[in-house]
DNA sequence: CCGTAAGCTGTGAACGATAAAAAGTGCCTA
DNA sequence: TAGGCACTTTTTATCGTTCACAGCTTACGG
C-alpha cells in the first residue's frame, strides 16, 4: 500500500467506523482485547484501521478510563554508572508491567519540585526520584493527589515519601570489619555529597564499628568530596599529603574509589593494596575491570527497584502521615584492591 | 493550610469556577499567560485553585490544543557510558525547550518497532533513536502521522529516517594518519556490533586511509567484537596470542579500548603506548582518567543533540521520500595511549 | 405465533480541558 | 438618549476516546 493520498489529519476512530460502515464505539470494542463484539465485526473494524493507519489515541482514553500507566522518574545525576544502571533496570521493569515512564533529568543538587509538579500535571501514576528529593510542599500535593512518590536511595524523614535505600550503615560496618581484620590501622573515608543520607550512614555504620572495635578517633580521616571521579582523586592527594597518610580508604562510592586509586597510584606511585587498601561502594562495572578489581559493596539494584515498583503499585494509604524507608542489604565483594585478613599474618 | 478533608477526586477547572464565582473556560484563562483576563479575576481563580490544590491536566489540554509537547526517546543500550551522557544532554535540551521525554529502553539488538507504536499512540510529536533503528514499515506510519523520526548515531539509506552522526569515516581517516606518523607498521582494527554503520564507517575510513598510503593488506588486521569492555579485552588477547601482533589497535569505541588496554597491560605485561598504541573513539569521562589517558575521537554530543532537535523541530516535509544522514566532525584527542609521532625519530 | 433471553451494536453522556462565538458591562460621543 | 467601542465573561462546540445503557436481531421454548 502506498502513501498516495495526503492526509492531513491523522485517521480518528470516526474515520474507522466510517470506513467500516459501523458506529465509532463499535471501533473501540474491536481494540479492547475482552469487549464484546462478534470477530467477523472486529476482523472489519481492523482491516479498516489498518488502511487508514490508525491507531488509538492513548490520550484521549486515558482521559476516560481516568487511568494513564504513566510513572514519572526525576533523575538528579545520570551520568554515574550506578544511577545509569538503575535507571535501566527501573525502565525496563516498568515497561514489563505495562507502564510507560516520563523521564526527567535535573541539575546536580536541585530539589525536583518543578519535574514533580510538571509531571503531576501529566497525570502520572507515580513518582519514582533518584539522587535528588522534594520539598514537603510538594510532596504534600502527591499525597493530596494519591500519586506514591519513592525516594530511591534517599530518605527525608517526616516528609510524605516513602525510601528505598541499601542498609548503608550494615554496609558500613561490613567495611570496617574487613578493613580491621586485614590489620589496617590508619583509616580513612572519603564522604559523598554532604548532605546526603547515604554517606552519612555509610559513614556512621563504618565510624561507629571503628570504635566497637576500639580505633581511637586520630586513627580516623574523614574528608569530604562529592561523589565523582575528580573529587575522589582530590580528596585522596589530600590525604595521602597529610601528615599521618592513611593506609585504607573507604570511598563512599566506587566512582571515587577508582579516582582514589588512580591518584595512590599515578599520584603517589603505591601499589594498591600492598600500600595502600580501599574499598568502595555499589559495584559498578568498572570496579570489576582488571584495572582496578576493587573490593566493594554491592548494592542490589534488581531487589531494590523491586521493592520499589512494589511501593508504586501499592499506591497511598488515605491516612499516610510520614514514610517509611524500606531497607536492602548489600553484599561485600571482595576482590583485589583491599588487603585480605590471610595476607596480613 | 492542612488536607483536613479527604478528597477521593482531584479537582478539576469545575471545582474551581464553582468556588471562584466564575464558569468554567475563565479558570482555563486564568491560567494561560496572554489571555484576555481581570488581573482580579484572574488572581481570585488562582486562589480558589490553590486551595483546591488544582492543576491543569496536561492530558486534556493536549486533546484540544492538538499538541503534546512529548518526545520519545528509544534507546538501545543506555549503559555505555557514551550513551549515557547523550540521554542526558538530549533530555536537559528537551526540556529547556519545554518538551517532556517519554523513555523506552529496549533489548541489546532489537529494532524500536513496538516501542515507536507505542509512543505514536501517546501523540508524541518527534522520536530519537538511539543504537537502534525501526523497520520501514513503522518509520513509513511515523511519517503517515507526520512524526519526525530521527536515528542518533544511526543511519538506514532508503528509509524514511533522518540520520544523525559522528562523521565516522573521517574520524577512522584521523586515527589512521596519527599512527601511521607515529611509525607504527602493523595495525588492527576492534570492530563494534557487526551490522552497525558506525563501527563500519570507522573501519572503512581507517582501513582507507592506511591503503591509500601505501599499508600492505596484511599488515592490518581486522577482528570482530561487539562494543563491551568484555568484548575489546578479549579480541584483544586474540589479536596478541596471532602469530604476528599488532602494535597499534584502534577500537571502534573507547569502552573496548580501555578493555584493550587493560588485556595488553595485565594480560600480556605490555606498555602503553611504548609496546602497543591504542585508540579509542567516543571520548567518554574514563578516558581522560590517569589509568587510561586514551587518545580518542572526540564525538561532539552537544552538537550532535543540537543537530537532533533542529530536525525534530524542523518537522516532516510532505514529499519526504528517504532519509538524510547529517555528519558532524569529529575531533582527534591526543593523549599518552598512543605514541607520537616525534617520538619515533 | 409470541414472549424472552442471548448476543451484538448504536446512542448519549462523560473525561477535562481550550477555542470560537456570543453576550454583558461600562463609558464616551453624537 | 441611542449608538459604538473596549473589556471582560459566559455560552457553546470540540478534541478522541470509553462507559452505561438502550435497542435491535436472532434463536428458542412454550
Amino acid at each position: 500500500m502506498t502513501l498516495d493520498t495526503f492526509t492531513p489529519k491523522r485517521a480518528t476512530s470516526f474515520d474507522v467506523a466510517k470506513l467500516a460502515g459501523v458506529s465509532q464505539p463499535t471501533v473501540s470494542r474491536a481494540f479492547s482485547p475482552d469487549a464484546y463484539i462478534a470477530t467477523e465485526t472486529r476482523q472489519r473494524v481492523l482491516n479498516a484501521a489498518k488502511e487508514l493507519g490508525y491507531k488509538p489515541n492513548a490520550l484521549a482514553r486515558s482521559l476516560t478510563q481516568q487511568s494513564t500507566q504513566l510513572i514519572g522518574v526525576v533523575m538528579g545525576d545520570m551520568t554515574t554508572p550506578f544511577y545509569t544502571y538503575v535507571l535501566q533496570v527501573l525502565t525496563r521493569r516498568l515497561q514489563e508491567i505495562g507502564r510507560q515512564v516520563m523521564l526527567f533529568n535535573i541539575p546536580k543538587g536541585d530539589k525536583a519540585d518543578e519535574a514533580v509538579r510538571q509531571l503531576l500535571a501529566f497525570q502520572v501514576e507515580g513518582l519514582v526520584l533518584t539522587s535528588t528529593t522534594v520539598t514537603a510542599v510538594v510532596a504534600d500535593e502527591c499525597y493530596q493527589r494519591q500519586t506514591p512518590i519513592i525516594l530511591f536511595n534517599r530518605f527525608v524523614p517526616g516528609v510524605r515519601t516513602n525510601g528505598i535505600a541499601c542498609d548503608n550503615g550494615e554496609g558500613g560496618r561490613l567495611v570496617a570489619n574487613q578493613l580491621l581484620d586485614a590489620g589496617h590501622q590508619r583509616l580513612a573515608f572519603i564522604a559523598g555529597l554532604a548532605h546526603t543520607r547515604a554517606s552519612s550512614q555509610r559513614e556512621k555504620g563504618f565510624i561507629d564499628r571503628l570504635r566497637e572495635r576500639g580505633v581511637e578517633d586520630e586513627q580516623v580521616q574523614v574528608i569530604q568530596a562529592e561523589y565523582t571521579y575528580e573529587s575522589g582523586y582530590q580528596a585522596t592527594v589530600a590525604l595521602m599529603d597529610s601528615p599521618d597518610p592513611p593506609d585504607a580508604i573507604f570511598c563512599a562510592n566506587d566512582i571515587m574509589a577508582i579516582g582514589a586509586m588512580d591518584a595512590a597510584r599515578y599520584g603517589f606511585g603505591l601499589r594498591v593494596p600492598q600500600d595502600v587498601s580501599i574499598i568502595g561502594f555499589d559495584d559498578i562495572p568498572a570496579a570489576s575491570w582488571p584495572a582496578y578489581q576493587l573490593t566493594t559493596v554491592r548494592q542490589p539494584v534488581d531487589q531494590m527497584v523491586e521493592a520499589a515498583i512494589a511501593q508504586l503499585l501499592a499506591g497511598v494509604p488515605a491516612d499516610f502521615a510520614s514514610g517509611t524507608l524500606s531497607l536492602v542489604e548489600g553484599e561485600l565483594v571482595r576482590r583485589q584492591s583491599a588487603r585480605l585478613p590471610d595476607e596480613v599474618e
